[in-house]
DNA sequence: CATTCATATCAAGAAATGTTGATGGAATTA
DNA sequence: TAATTCCATCAACATTTCTTGATATGAATG
């Protein structure tokens, strides 16, 4: 395990990797203010259905939204305290450890 | 030009891409503490150079390091201006606007 | 100048990813 | 119950990504 990101690195590039298309970008963006059904994010997002249903899938599958069946409809919204884990994980690369420079190296 | 999130949709992407591999997890973990050459990381990862090259080159071209030739070694180092705006931009993700619920849907 | 060392790049193949159109299922409505 | 609506899933295909081994380049070294 390591010591400085607190995740596997497995789960982090999962997670990464569900915010590296600009749909899914997209997405996250609608969401952000509150949760919606997959036919109002057709709309929004000029999206066909199927393809939309492929993205919330990979964001779902990485824990970034949550899906609320309701009816024949699903509300998706954004599980925040994976979003706050990822800007952990970013901050804990920003923050150095070492002050002095390492030795001799190759 | 979205409102909430600052930079472009492309942009975002392409780092968070960057990101959403474990070696180039590792690398930058590897950096987190200071710039490192190739060799050293190549020693570190237990890597194949050609392939530790490739993912340096990913992280390079989406702006998350910094290379500095120094005689016949690469010192690669972290870019933290983009690993903040990265920050950014889930911490903006992650504040809603919008406090009431919205009208007629579907 | 020939060799060695550190790194980049290329080619080829495997694997993962994203798109589209079609199909299916569950819930609602007529 | 039949039709409709919302959504998930599948198959097929194109594209991208990653890995590996070979080759190239430029700097140091003998």
């Amino acid at each position: 395990m390591p010591p400085t990101l607190s995740h596997s690195r497995a789960a982090l590039a999962e997670w990464f990797h569900a915010l590296s298309d600009e749909t899914r970008l997209d997405i996250l963006h609608r969401l952000k203010d509150g949760e919606l059904c997959v036919c109002e994010l057709t709309d929004a997002l000029h999206a066909g259905q199927s393809r939309l249903s492929f993205h919330l899938k990979v964001l779902k599958e990485a824990g970034l939204i949550h899906a609320r069946p309701e009816g024949r409809w699903v509300y998706y919204s954004i599980n925040r305290d994976v979003l706050s884990e990822m800007n952990e994980a970013i901050a804990s690369m920003l923050t150095s450890k070492r002050l002095v420079k390492p030795g001799s190296r190759c």
